[in-house]
RNA sequence: GCCGAAGUGGCGGAAUGGCAGACGCGCUACGUUCAGGGCGUAGUGUCCUUAAGGACGUGAGGGUUCAAAUCCCUCCUUCGGCACCA
C-alpha cells in the first residue's frame, strides 16, 4: 500500500468498492426514521461545471451526516432530459435530441460519481424516456379530467429567434427571451393552460414551510394578491348591448375624484365605443400598441400615450359624466382591462391627465392640508374631501362606508385581484412529452385514454427551423383514429413544458421502476413530503412554485395526503467566475475534472465547503484548494504514522477530551445548519492540535485512538474517500460510512477555564484565565486587584462594576 | 422606483451585544540534501514606540448602551428579484 497520500488512487478504489458492494442502497423497509433529501436535477446540458459541485457536494455530505445520524436517508439523482437546448443541437449540428442527451448523462453520471456521493444510481430518473414521460402524460389526463386544464386562444410572449412560445417565468430583463436574450413580442394561438390561478390563495400560504424568507416574498410577490372592489360605470351610450364597464379599484375612497376613464387598447368593447369620427384615429393608435414589443410597453418611465374614444360612462356615486379613454399603460391581463382614473391619487394617471389636459380634482387631504391643489400625486391615506356625504372621513372609513354604499345600491362589491395568470404548458417543440390529445372533427377534443399511454414521441422526425414543431409535419405520428369513434383523427403537436416534469420528479424517486403508476402510494406516504430540498433560488417563481401547485392538485384528486412537497427549502449561492454567473452560453464554464484528478475529488467537495457560506455563493478563485489539499495530506500523515506516548500528562488529556467533546458539538450543529465553511474551520483546529500532540506524547495510546477515530467520523462527510482509507488503515472496520455519528457530553464539551477579560470603560485593560466556575465576587475582586486596572482607574471614582458570568468584568470609572 | 441580501486585513472569510480578524490563502524570516503547486518553526490590521505599552480600526455619518462589526436612524456602494398590477 501506498505510504503518501494518493487521492486518485484511494478514491477509485473506494468508489468501486462501494459500487460493488450497494452500501448506499436505499431500502424502503426499514425501521430507521425517514429521511428525504433532495437536490435539484440538473439539466443534461452536457458538462457537470463547477457549479453543480457547488449544489451537490455539501448536499451529499448533509446527506451522509444525516444517513449516520441513524436516519434511512434517500439521497436520489436524476436528470432533467427534455427541453430547448437538445433541439437546437439536433438543428444546428443534425444530432438527434435522444442521442445528444442520452451522451450528456452518461458523461454526467460519470462526473457525479466521481465526486464519490451516496446516490443510489438504481433510483436514477431521466425524465426524457417512455417510462417516465408516460406519467407526465398521465398527470396531463388527470389534471385534465379535474377541470384543471383548459384551451383557450390568448396572446402569448413569443421568441422569433427560439421561434417559440414563453411563459411569463422565461421572460427576463427588459422582456427578453431568457435562453437568447432577443425582445420578446406576442402572438395569438390556441394553447393548454393549467389553472394555477385557482390555488393562487392556498400557494400563498407558507406558513408550515421553513424556507428562506426572500423566496416566499418572491412567490407572494408573483401572485400579487389585491384587494379592493370591482365598481361598474354606466354607458352613457345608446344603442349597444353591454350596459356598463367595470373597473378594480384599491382605493374606492377616492371614487369622487374620479375624472376620466381608462381602457386597455384591447379591450373587447373599444369598437362599440368609438365614435365615428374617432374611428380613424382610435383603429391607427390601436395597431400602434400590438406592434409594441411587452417589453417597450411596460417599461416606466415611458411617456404615457392614449387617445379619446368619442364616449362617456357615468360615476355611479355622483352622476358626473366622464370621457372614455384608451391608453397604453392600462393592462389587459390585470383586473378587467379598464381602469377608473384619478390623477390626484395615482402618480400614472397624473401624469397622463396633465399630458392630455384632463382635470384633477384632490379628493384625500394629506394630514395637515385642507385639500388644496396637490404638486405631486397623493398616495397616502389622509382625510376625504370633495366626497359629498362622505367629506370629513379619514381615507380607512371611508374605503369601508362607500363599498358599503356600492354594495347596498348594486353598484360594485369588495373583491379580492391577483396577478398570477394561469400556467401556460403547450410548446411547439418536439423535445418534450407530448400533450396526448385527440382532435376529433365529430367528438371534438378528447383525452387519450390511459391504456394508451404513452404518446411516443416519433424517432423520425426532421428538425428545422421552421418554428413550427416537428412533430406537425411528422404524418406518422398527426394522423392517428379517434378513440371514442374511431374515425380520422388528428393528435396535438404540442409538447408540454419542462417545468411539467419537474413538477412530480420527487414522487417518482420514491419507487422509480414501478410500471403500473407514476408512484407507489405506499411509498410516497413512507418518503415524501421532502425533508431537506437544496438547489439555486432561480427557481424561485418557476420549479417551486409550479411543483407546489401540482401537489395541492394532487391532493385534490385524492392521489397524495399532504399539499406542501417540500418541508425545508435551502438555497446555496451562485458560483460566479469572470463577473458572471457560470454557464456554458457565456462561455466562462469551469470543468472539476481536471482539479479532480491533480487533487482528488475530496479536496474539491472540501474546498466548496470552506469557500464560505453556502448560501452566498462566491467568486471562483483556485487559489484556496491548495490548502485544502495540503490539510488532506498533514491529516494522512498525522493518522497513517504511528503513536508513541511518552508520559501522560493529566492537563493535556484534559485538553484533549474536552476539544473531542467541543468539536463533536460545534461540527454537528455546523453540518445541522449547513454552516459548512466553520465546520471544516473546526476540523482544521482539532487536527492541528492533534498533531501538536502527536509530537509530544503526552497522553495515553487509548486516548490518542479515541481522539483519531472521532476526528475521522467527523470527517466522513467532508471527505468520505479519505475517511474510509484511514479508518480502514487505522484497523477499523469496513465501513466508516455505516456507522453512528459520534455523540458528544455537555459538561466535556464545556470550557473548564475561561479568559476573563477585564475592560475600563468598555476599554480591554487585562486578560486572566480563570476557573470556568468562578462567582461575580470573585469576579470583581479579582479584576479590581490587577496591577493594570489599579493603574487606569487611578485617583478615580468608581462609578459601577459590570459582570457578565464568564466572560466579562467591565469596570466603568468617571472621567 | 419598490422589495430582499450583503459591505470586516493584501485575498476567501470568522465573531449575532461582551477579547475584532478564528480557519485558510498570500506574504516575510529562519531551518530543512527541499527536483515536481515540498515540509517544519516563528511572524503578519494600521499608526506611534528601542521596548514595555499606547492610540486608531468592521462602507460613511449620527444614536442607544457600562459595552456595538452585531441593535436603531440617515446616507453610499454591490448583488439578486419585481417593476405602469389601477
Amino acid at each position: 500500500m501506498a505510504q503518501t497520500y494518493d487521492p486518485r488512487e484511494i478514491e477509485s478504489r473506494w468508489q468501486q468498492r462501494w459500487a460493488a458492494d450497494h452500501i448506499y442502497k436505499v431500502q424502503d423497509d426499514d425501521n430507521r426514521p425517514k429521511f428525504y433529501a433532495l437536490t435539484m436535477f440538473p439539466y443534461t446540458s452536457g458538462d457537470l461545471h463547477i457549479g453543480h459541485w457547488y449544489a451537490m457536494a455539501p448536499a451529499d455530505a448533509y446527506a451522509r451526516f444525516k444517513r449516520m445520524q441513524g436516519y434511512n436517508v434517500l439521497h436520489p439523482m436524476g436528470f432533467d432530459a427534455f427541453g430547448l437546448p437538445a433541439e437546437n443541437t439536433a438543428i444546428s449540428r443534425g444530432i438527434h435530441p435522444y442521442d445528444w442527451t442520452m451522451k450528456n448523462i452518461e458523461n454526467m453520471r460519470r462526473q457525479l460519481k466521481s465526486m464519490g456521493t451516496i446516490y443510489d444510481w438504481s433510483r436514477e430518473v431521466i425524465t426524457c424516456l417512455p417510462e417516465y414521460y408516460k406519467w407526465t402524460q398521465w398527470f396531463f389526463l388527470k389534471f385534465h379530467q379535474a377541470g384543471l386544464a383548459y384551451r383557450a386562444k390568448a396572446p402569448v410572449n413569443w421568441c422569433p429567434k427560439c421561434q417559440t412560445v414563453l411563459a411569463n417565468e422565461q421572460v427576463v430583463g427588459e422582456g427578453s427571451c431568457e435562453r437568447c436574450g432577443t425582445p420578446v413580442t406576442k402572438r395569438e394561438l390556441e394553447q393548454w393552460f393549467f389553472r394555477i390561478t385557482r390555488y393562487a390563495e392556498r400557494l400563498l400560504d407558507h406558513s408550515r414551510l421553513n424556507w428562506p424568507e426572500r423566496i416566499k416574498t418572491m412567490q407572494k410577490n408573483w401572485v400579487g394578491k389585491s384587494e379592493g372592489a370591482e365598481i361598474s360605470f354606466p354607458l352613457e351610450h345608446a344603442g349597444i348591448e353591454q350596459k356598463e364597464i367595470r373597473v378594480f379599484t384599491t382605493r374606492p375612497d377616492t371614487i369622487f375624484g374620479v375624472t376620466f376613464f381608462l381602457l386597455a387598447p384591447e379591450h373587447p368593447l373599444v369598437p362599440q365605443l368609438t365614435s365615428p369620427e374617432r374611428k380613424t384615429e382610435v383603429s391607427e393608435y390601436v395597431a400602434w400598441c400590438r406592434r409594441q414589443a411587452e417589453y417597450e410597453r411596460v417599461a416606466l418611465g415611458r411617456e404615457k400615450t392614449g387617445v379619446f374614444l368619442g364616449s362617456y360612462v357615468v360615476n355611479p356615486v355622483n352622476r358626473e359624466r366622464l370621457p372614455v379613454w384608451i391608453a397604453d399603460y392600462v393592462l389587459p391581463t390585470y383586473g378587467t382591462g379598464a381602469v377608473m382614473a384619478v390623477p390626484a391619487h395615482d402618480e400614472r394617471d397624473l401624469a397622463f391627465a396633465r399630458k392630455s389636459k384632463l382635470p384633477v380634482r384632490t379628493v384625500i387631504a394629506p394630514p395637515g392640508s385642507a385639500g388644496e391643489a396637490l404638486a405631486e400625486a397623493y398616495t397616502g391615506s389622509g382625510t376625504m374631501v370633495n366626497s359629498g356625504a362622505f367629506s370629513g372621513l379619514s381615507s380607512e372609513q371611508g374605503y369601508e362606508a362607500i363599498c358599503t354604499l356600492l354594495e347596498e345600491k348594486g353598484w360594485g362589491r369588495r373583491t379580492v385581484v391577483y396577478r398570477l395568470r394561469d400556467w401556460l404548458v403547450s410548446r411547439q417543440r418536439y423535445w418534450g412529452a407530448p400533450i396526448p390529445i385527440i382532435y376529433c372533427d365529430k367528438c371534438g377534443t378528447v383525452p387519450v385514454p390511459e391504456e394508451d399511454l404513452p404518446v411516443m414521441l416519433p424517432p423520425d422526425a426532421e428538425f428545422k427551423p421552421t418554428g413550427e414543431s416537428p412533430l406537425k409535419y411528422c404524418h406518422s405520428f398527426v394522423n392517428t383514429t379517434c378513440p371514442r369513434c374511431s374515425r380520422r383523427a388528428q393528435r396535438e403537436t404540442d409538447t408540454m413544458d419542462t417545468f411539467m416534469c419537474s413538477s412530480w420528479y420527487f414522487l417518482r424517486y420514491a419507487s422509480p421502476r414501478t410500471r403500473v403508476a407514476p408512484f407507489s402510494d405506499a411509498k410516497v406516504k413512507y418518503w415524501l413530503p421532502v425533508d431537506s430540498y437544496t438547489g439555486g433560488a432561480e427557481h424561485a417563481v418557476m420549479h417551486l412554485f409550479y411543483a407546489r401547485f401540482f401537489v395541492k392538485a394532487l391532493k385534490d384528486m385524492g392521489l397524495v395526503d399532504f399539499d406542501e412537497p417540500f418541508t425545508h427549502l435551502f438555497n446555496q449561492g451562485t458560483i460566479i467566475y469572470r463577473g458572471d454567473k457560470m454557464s456554458k452560453s457565456r462561455g466562462n464554464v469551469i470543468a472539476p475534472d481536471e482539479y479532480v484528478v491533480k487533487l482528488g475529488a475530496d479536496a474539491v467537495r472540501a474546498y466548496f465547503m470552506f469557500i464560505g457560506p453556502w448560501e452566498l455563493g462566491g467568486e471562483w478563485n483556485d487559489k484556496g484548494i491548495v490548502g485544502i489539499s495540503r490539510w488532506l495530506k498533514r491529516v494522512w500523515d498525522m493518522v497513517t504514522g504511528s503513536y508513541t506516548s511518552q508520559f501522560i500528562d493529566p492537563q493535556v488529556e484534559k485538553e484533549l477530551r474536552h476539544l473531542i467533546h467541543k468539536t463533536i458539538k460545534v461540527v454537528t450543529a455546523d453540518l445541522e445548519n449547513f454552516r459548512f465553511n466553520t465546520m471544516l474551520s473546526s476540523l482544521m483546529e482539532f487536527s492541528n492540535y492533534l498533531s501538536r500532540v502527536k509530537g509530544s506524547g503526552l497522553v495515553s495510546s487509548s486516548l490518542w485512538g479515541e481522539a483519531i477515530s472521532c476526528f475521522l467520523l467527523l470527517l466522513a462527510p467532508a471527505a468520505p474517500h479519505l475517511a474510509e482509507e484511514l479508518w480502514s488503515r487505522t484497523g477499523y472496520s469496513y465501513s466508516i460510512h455505516n456507522q453512528t455519528w459520534p455523540k458528544y457530553e455537555e459538561g466535556l464539551a464545556q470550557e473548564e477555564e475561561i479568559t476573563l477579560v477585564i475592560q475600563v470603560n468598555g476599554k480591554l485593560r487585562d486578560r486572566v484565565l480563570v476557573p470556568a466556575s468562578i462567582g461575580e465576587v470573585e469576579a470583581r475582586e479579582l479584576a479590581l486587584s490587577r496591577d493594570r486596572v489599579k493603574s487606569c482607574i487611578h485617583n478615580k471614582k468608581l462609578t459601577k462594576v459590570i459582570y457578565v458570568p464568564r466572560r466579562v468584568v467591565n469596570i466603568v470609572v468617571a472621567s
